[in-house]
DNA sequence: GTTTCTATTATCCAATCGGATAACACGCGG
DNA sequence: CCGCGTGTTATCCGATTGGATAATAGAAAC
C-alpha cells in the first residue's frame, strides 16, 4: 500500500496521499510550479521523490492532482445550503454577507487557494486551460447569477457587467491575506483571526447596500 | 558600451538596458522569479546571457533593477498634480473617481506589474524585504491618507482598519487585468481597451459612495 | 520455506540552470 | 601601426532538476 511498511488498513493511503497533495499545495503555491521541485514536495511529505513519481506520475500531473485536492477541499468547506444558494439568487442581503464573511473565513484558512490558482492564471499553458475547464468555468457559472441577482436588487450596484463584479468581489475577499507575507514583512506579524473579521467587515462595508 | 558595436551616444545604452530590464519583467512576471531563467531573458532582449551577468551581476541584482525600473516608470505614468493629491487629502469625490480611473488604465497598460509584485509578496525572501523597504511601504504612506481622508468625507464608508480598505480597492483595481489570461482560457479574447473603462466604471460603483 | 508481486528506495541520466572564466573583437591613444 | 582596455561572446563548471530504471524489501499466496 501507499506509503507504508505496516499496513492498517486503507485509511492510511489516503492519509499519506493526502500529506502528499498537501505538502505539494504548500510547495507550489509558496514556489510556484517551475520554482517548486518534486524533491521539495516529497521531503515534507516525509517520501521519497521517486514514490511521487511512482504514484501521481508526471510534475504536471501532480499539480493538477494537488489542484484537484484543493478545490475537493473547497466543496465540503464553502458548500451552500439550498437555503443559502436560494437566498443569494433572490438577491437577499443577509445571504450576500453571509457568503462573503464564510469565503474570507476560507481564504484566511488556506490562503494558498488564491496563491496557487492566481500563479496558474497569470502562466497561461495547459494547466491553466485544465483547470478553467475542471473547476474555474463551473464556478463562474455558479457565482455569476448571484451577482446578477444581488445587482437586481440593489445590494450590489447595477453595472454593466456582472463579471467585472465578480472578480472585484473575489479579489476583495482574498488579495489581503494571499498577500500575508508582504504585510508581515511591512507591519510585523499579524493576528490574521482578527484581520479575518475585520476584513470581512470592510468588505461587507465596501461592496454591499 | 552597452550591446553596440558602433556608438550612436549614450541615448542607445538606456535603450539596450531598458530592453533587457522590459524583457527581464515580462519574464519574471510570466515565469516568476525561479521559473524564469537569464538565458530566456538575455534571448528575449537579443543579447548574450553573459551580458546581462555583465551588466547587472547576479539574478537577484538583475530582478531588483527590473523592479527598479518598473516603480520608475509607474512613478512617471501615475504622478499626481499637487491638485490632485491635495483633493484626495481633502477625500473629495471627484478626486477618488480620477484617482481610480488612472490606476485602472495603468493596471491594464502593464499587468505585470500586479504580477511581478504579487508573486514577490507570496514568496517571503529578502527580494520582498528589499521591495518593501524600497517601495511598497513608501506606497502606502502615500496611499493610507488618501483612504483615510476618503472615508472622513464618507466618500469610502468608514471602517476600522484604512490598511484593509487600502488592499481592497488597489485588489479591485488590479486584479482582473492581472488574470487576463485566464478571463480569455475563459471567455475568449477580450478588448481590454473597452473592459479598462467598464472595469473603472464598477469600481467606482461599487466602492466609492 | 519459497515464490511472487508490489511498494519503496537507490541510482543513473540528459538537460538546464546560475555563475565564472577564457577567448575574442575592436575602437582608441600612443 | 601597435598594444591596451573594454565590450562581447563562447565555453566551461558544479549543482539541481524531472524523469527513468535498477535494486531491494517485505507481505501475501501457496
Amino acid at each position: 500500500m501507499l506509503f507504508q511498511t505496516i499496513s492498517t488498513g486503507a485509511a492510511d493511503d489516503k492519509v499519506q496521499r493526502d500529506a502528499v497533495l498537501s505538502a505539494a499545495l504548500t510547495i507550489f503555491s509558496l514556489e510556484g510550479f517551475a520554482g517548486a521541485s518534486v524533491r521539495q514536495i516529497a521531503s515534507l511529505a516525509n517520501c521519497n521523490h521517486a514514490m511521487i513519481r511512482y504514484y501521481f506520475g508526471t510534475k504536471d500531473a501532480l499539480w493538477k492532482a494537488a489542484v484537484e485536492y484543493l478545490f475537493e477541499r473547497e466543496k465540503n468547506e464553502m458548500s451552500m445550503t439550498d437555503g443559502l444558494s436560494d437566498a443569494l439568487l433572490r438577491g437577499e442581503r443577509s445571504a450576500a454577507e453571509t457568503w462573503i464573511r464564510r469565503y474570507v473565513a476560507y481564504c484566511r484558512r488556506h490562503p494558498e487557494h488564491a496563491r496557487i490558482m492566481v500563479q496558474a492564471s497569470i502562466r497561461n499553458d495547459e494547466k491553466l486551460a485544465w483547470a478553467a475547464d475542471e473547476f474555474i468555468r463551473r464556478k463562474h457559472a455558479q457565482v455569476l447569477p448571484y451577482i446578477e441577482a444581488l445587482m437586481k436588487t440593489g445590494v450590489l450596484p447595477a453595472c454593466q457587467s456582472a463579471l467585472n463584479v465578480g472578480y472585484i468581489l473575489v479579489a476583495a475577499c482574498q488579495t489581503m491575506f494571499m498577500l500575508a507575507p508582504e504585510i508581515e514583512q511591512l507591519y510585523g506579524p499579524q493576528d490574521l483571526k482578527m484581520h479575518e473579521e475585520r476584513h470581512a467587515d470592510a468588505v461587507v462595508a465596501l461592496l454591499l447596500r
